[in-house]
DNA sequence: TCAACCCAGATTGTCTGACATTCTTGCAAT
DNA sequence: ATTGCAAGAATGTCAGACAATCTGGGTTGA
């Protein structure tokens, strides 16, 4: 038995629980940003007691999907355009790599899987449901995050997006983006698909600035 | 009055304390790896009540500087070698562009504080205190990461760095390690220094190489 | 009228105590 | 030597309590 299979089943905590439904509920936009989080009503609603709902809230502190200011209690952050380019910024050094990496290396099995993301997000992009787009996109990435021979590279990347999900969430519902965005992932599946790594790094980036720059217009338009 | 300077005084909260305080204990390397923290204990030791510990466990665990089993209770992961590695990857890529856009950006007051940051640790590195040796060229990057112009980097990095700090402790202490980290770490400043932006990055990236090849010495000559 | 002040309610920070569940460990039995 | 079991230890979770702090609205004074 491979060793570093680990074997150990997890019973699924009140805790763990806790931070997955807030955590999906935060990424679904179900809060305003901005808007505080009562400790009472989200015990009420989760069902769960203020210690374990304590915990759970300082999970999500750390992976920075809420803020804690003592005494004032959590709330959702509502990020600024320059920390959003930041976070953007750092995203194009991860995602680029990532790109790169996958095109050398990723199994033929999970090359399909990709590819039957990408057919889920043309799916997705033809429809008006512009959180399936999201979320579809997501996937897609994640499969290649997956496969870039990087664990690490993958959870971080997996942090940072998840704090941006307010602005693709908002660009992706501009005007023709889903196509666009569509065909720009179709260059990156098929550079992968050839296993050519520079085109997959150049591919990813011109998909990432597009992506920023949308995530831009919508704020400008809309703030 | 600028608005965006925050002016909130934030009470220190027993929670923030206990989060700080264990942080700093693991950083130092107080806890060996794989081993077991128990709640009573901390508690006892610490003055803190349990719900309060644990809320600070669940910050740790969220930065991964412990892992928390359910029914298991939490403890210091042991990093495998494949984890360490995948670490000194992401951390090469951030701290390379990191040194990069800090070489032309960074005020020269701040130039100086580098300046002041490499002399602390050419003191450091000809005594043998690999722990000081360790802060000291923490505070030399953290300065580098503080002055790249992007928060996120930054704050992704010191995350990476302290999961590695027990690779950092011991591969200090290989002999002549620290004499020639002090050698490359001038070479970066320099490259800074001049503001060549091209130079930081080989630095950066030659320096990380040689971090990372004496950790992996130092583990194969221990472990 | 408007600003400063102050108070009641709401909310958070923290602790104590409790109990069921699960894990660990040592011992007994096969 | 391996298995099985029981006692003790540790964790997961909850309920309740209380002080400190924040918030919003009304009152007072200029």
């Amino acid at each position: 038995m491979p060793p570093e299979l680990n074997l150990r089943i997890s019973p699924r905590t009140v805790q763990q629980e806790t931070v997955d439904k807030l955590r999906l509920a935060i990424l679904s936009g179900l809060f305003q940003p901005g808007s505080r989080l009562i400790e009472s009503q989200l015990c009420a609603q989760l069902g769960v007691s203020r210690p374990s709902l304590r915990e759970a809230l300082r999970s999500l502190e750390a992976e920075r999907l809420i803020e804690i200011v003592p005494n004032r209690g959590p709330s959702i952050p509502a990020l600024s355009w320059s920390e959003a380019t930041a976070i953007y910024e750092v995203r194009e050094l991860l995602e680029v790599e990532a790109a790169g990496r996958c095109a050398t290396r990723i199994p033929t099995e999970q090359l399909h899987e990709l590819e039957k993301s990408l057919a889920a997000f043309e799916e997705a992009a033809s429809s008006n449901d512009s959180l399936a787009q999201v979320m579809t996109a997501a996937d897609f990435y994640s499969i290649i995050l997956a496969n870039c021979g990087n664990p690490i590279l993958e959870e971080v990347h997996r942090g940072l997006v998840a704090r941006i999900s307010f602005f693709r969430g908002r660009s992706m519902s501009l005007e023709g983006r889903a196509q666009s965005s569509l065909a720009e992932m179709r260059e990156i599946f098929e550079s992968i698909a050839a296993g050519d790594e520079k085109a997959a790094r150049k591919a990813s980036k011109r998909h990432l600035l597009k992506a920023k720059a949308a995530a831009k217009m919508s704020m400008n338009s809309e703030s």
